[in-house]
RNA sequence: CGGGGCGUAGCAUAGUGGUAGUGUUCUCGGUUUGGGACCGAGCGGUCCGGGUUCGAUUCCCGGCGCCCCGACCA
C-alpha cells in the first residue's frame, strides 16, 4: 500500500483522556479510533496487525484439530434462563435489548450457553465425538469501568473455542493439545519468554484452571512465579494447600504484575448437566458431553505487544504481528528524481510478487518519514535514497534490534517477501 | 457502584466576571530534503441545560462525557 493513500494520519501527542501506553501509541500511531470509553474502531493498520494476530491463532487452532465458526453476537433469553445465568445478579455485565416484536435478547459476552445450546443440533452418538470448534468474536460486556486502553474494554475481540467429549481421556488429550497449541501462538507472537501458564481458579469441576499470563505492567493480575522451574500461581489461589500441591515453596516465588491473554478451562460434565447436552455413549447410555473452553483476547493482545515491545519511539512490532511484513521508504531530494524511480520500480516489483508492504511514497521530510515508521513499527524499513541508490544497495533497518545493514534487492527478496 | 480529578480549535496547552492566547495539525506562497526543517500569510475554539450578574468561558446547581484509585472481572 501507498502511505500516500493511506487515510490515517499519525500524530506527535496522545490525546489527554488517554493514559495508558497501549491505546496512546496505538491511537498516536493512527491504528485504532476511540469511539467512547472501552470501545475502540479499528483503523487499517490496527486491522491488518489484529488479522495477524488472528490468523496466527487460526494456523495454530486449525493445526490441533479445530473448526472455525462464527456465533451471532445476539442471544436468545431463554437458553441463558435455563442455566440461571440471565439474572443480572450472576452476570453483572450484560447488555440487554427489547425486541421490537416482543421480548428480550441479549448480547453475547461469553458463548457457553449458545454454543451448548447448538451442538444439541449436531451430537448425539460418542461417534459424533470428539467436536473442538473456535471462533473469533466481539465480545460486550457492559463493565462498570473500562480502563487500560484496549485491555479492558466494553467491546473486544475474543478467540474463543470449546471442545466437545467422549469421557475425560479424549477431554485431557484437547486440553493438552491446546496448551502447546498456545505456546505456540505466544512463541510466534514473539512474548514466549514472559508468558507463563498459571495455575488459576477452577470452578465448580475442578481445582484449578490454566491461565497464560503475560508480565507487563498495565496488568490486573498478580502471579507468583519461578521462571526456571516454570512454575506459575495467580495470586487468587495462592495458599500454603496450593504451594504444597505445587511442590513448591513460597520463598522460590516472585510476585509479578500481569496480564491474562489467555484461558483454557475443565468444565467437565457440570456444563452439559446445566445446558442439557447429552448424548449415547458405547454402552447406549444417556451422558453428559466433557466440556472445555478455552480463550484468548485477540485486542487485549494486541495491546500488550504495544505495551511490551514498544520503545521511547512508538510500536515495535514482531515480524509475524508487524502490520507490513515491508516498509519501504523513499527519500528524494528536489533536484534528483531517480532515487523516486528506483523505488516505484521495486515497489511494482514487489508487489508483483505478493510482498507484504507499505511504500512511503509522501513528499514529506526525511525526518518525519523516519518519525512516522519509527510509531508504527513495521518491523523491516527499508530505504531508497540518493545514498543507497550510489552504493547499488538498499539500506536494511531492523526495528526490533535497532541495526542498520546494507543489502541488495535479491536479499530483500529472498529473506522478505 | 464508592472515592478523586478533568471538560477551552482536529490534537495539546495557557488565561480571564468585560475583544480568548500559544504550539501543532490543516490551507496558501516561498526556501528546504538522511531524523517530525525554515520563513510568511490564513482557516479554526470555551461540553449541554439552568441560575447569579448589566455582562459567565470564568462563580453556583444539574446533566452528559472522559480519566484515575477501589470494588467487580464467566
Amino acid at each position: 500500500m501507498r502511505q500516500s493513500k493511506l487515510f490515517t494520519k499519525t500524530r506527535k501527542e496522545a490525546p489527554s483522556d488517554e493514559v495508558s501506553k497501549n491505546a496512546q501509541l496505538l491511537i498516536r500511531a493512527g491504528f485504532i479510533n476511540k469511539e467512547m470509553a472501552g470501545v475502540y474502531s479499528m483503523l487499517p493498520l490496527g486491522l491488518k496487525t489484529h488479522e495477524k494476530i488472528k490468523q496466527i491463532i487460526r494456523e495454530e487452532m486449525n493445526a490441533i484439530g479445530g473448526q472455525e465458526i462464527l456465533m451471532s453476537s445476539l442471544q436468545p433469553k431463554e437458553i441463558w434462563e435455563n442455566t440461571g445465568r440471565w439474572d443480572d445478579e450472576l452476570v453483572d455485565v450484560w447488555f440487554k435489548a427489547e425486541l421490537k416484536a416482543g421480548g428480550e435478547v441479549g448480547f453475547g459476552w461469553s458463548h457457553e450457553e449458545p454454543i451448548g445450546e447448538m451442538m444439541k443440533n449436531h451430537i448425539r452418538s460418542f461417534k459424533d465425538l470428539p467436536v473442538y470448534v473456535y471462533q473469533f468474536q466481539n465480545k460486550l460486556r457492559n463493565e462498570l469501568r473500562a480502563k487500560s486502553g484496549i485491555m479492558r474494554g466494553r467491546e473486544f475481540g475474543m478467540k474463543d473455542s470449546y471442545s466437545f467429549c467422549d469421557g475425560e481421556e479424549q477431554h485431557n488429550k484437547i486440553y493438552e493439545d491446546t496448551i502447546k497449541a498456545y505456546e505456540r501462538i505466544f512463541e510466534r507472537f514473539g512474548i514466549a519468554d514472559r508468558t507463563f501458564m498459571t495455575f488459576a481458579p477452577g470452578g465448580a469441576f475442578t481445582e484449578f484452571s490454566h491461565e497464560f499470563q503475560t508480565i507487563c505492567d498495565a496488568g490486573e493480575d498478580y502471579i507468583y512465579l519461578n521462571k526456571e522451574k516454570n512454575i506459575a500461581i495467580n495470586e487468587e489461589v495462592m495458599s500454603e494447600e496450593t504451594l504444597q500441591k505445587l511442590g513448591v515453596k513460597k520463598e522460590e516465588l516472585k510476585r509479578v504484575k500481569t496480564a491474562e491473554v489467555g484461558n483454557i478451562f475443565n468444565f467437565g460434565l457440570q456444563k452439559a448437566k446445566d445446558i442439557g447436552l447429552f448424548y449415547k455413549n458405547e454402552a447406549g447410555e444417556k451422558t453428559p458431553v466433557w466440556m472445555g473452553s478455552y480463550g484468548i483476547g485477540t485486542t487485549r493482545m494486541m495491546g500488550v505487544l504495544a505495551e511490551v515491545m514498544s520503545d521511547n519511539k512508538g510500536l515495535v512490532w514482531p515480524e509475524e504481528v508487524s502490520p507490513f511484513k515491508i516498509h519501504l521508504i523513499l527519500l528524494d531530494g528536489k533536484d534528483t528524481t531517480d532515487a523516486r524511480d528506483e523505488a516505484e520500480r521495486l515497489y511494482e516489483d514487489l508487489l508483483s510478487r505478493g510482498a507484504d508492504v507499505l511504500y512511503d511514497d509522501r513528499e514529506v521530510s526525511a525526518g518525519q518519514k523516519f518519525a512516522d515508521a519509527d510509531l508504527i513499527g513495521i518491523s523491516n524499513r527499508f530505504v531508497i535514497s540518493d545514498k543507497t541508490l550510489s552504493a547499488g544497495q538498499i539500506e536494511y533497518y531492523s526495528r526490533q534490534k535497532g541495526t542498520t545493514k546494507m543489502i541488495t534487492e535479491q536479499e530483500l527478496i529472498e529473506r522478505y517477501v
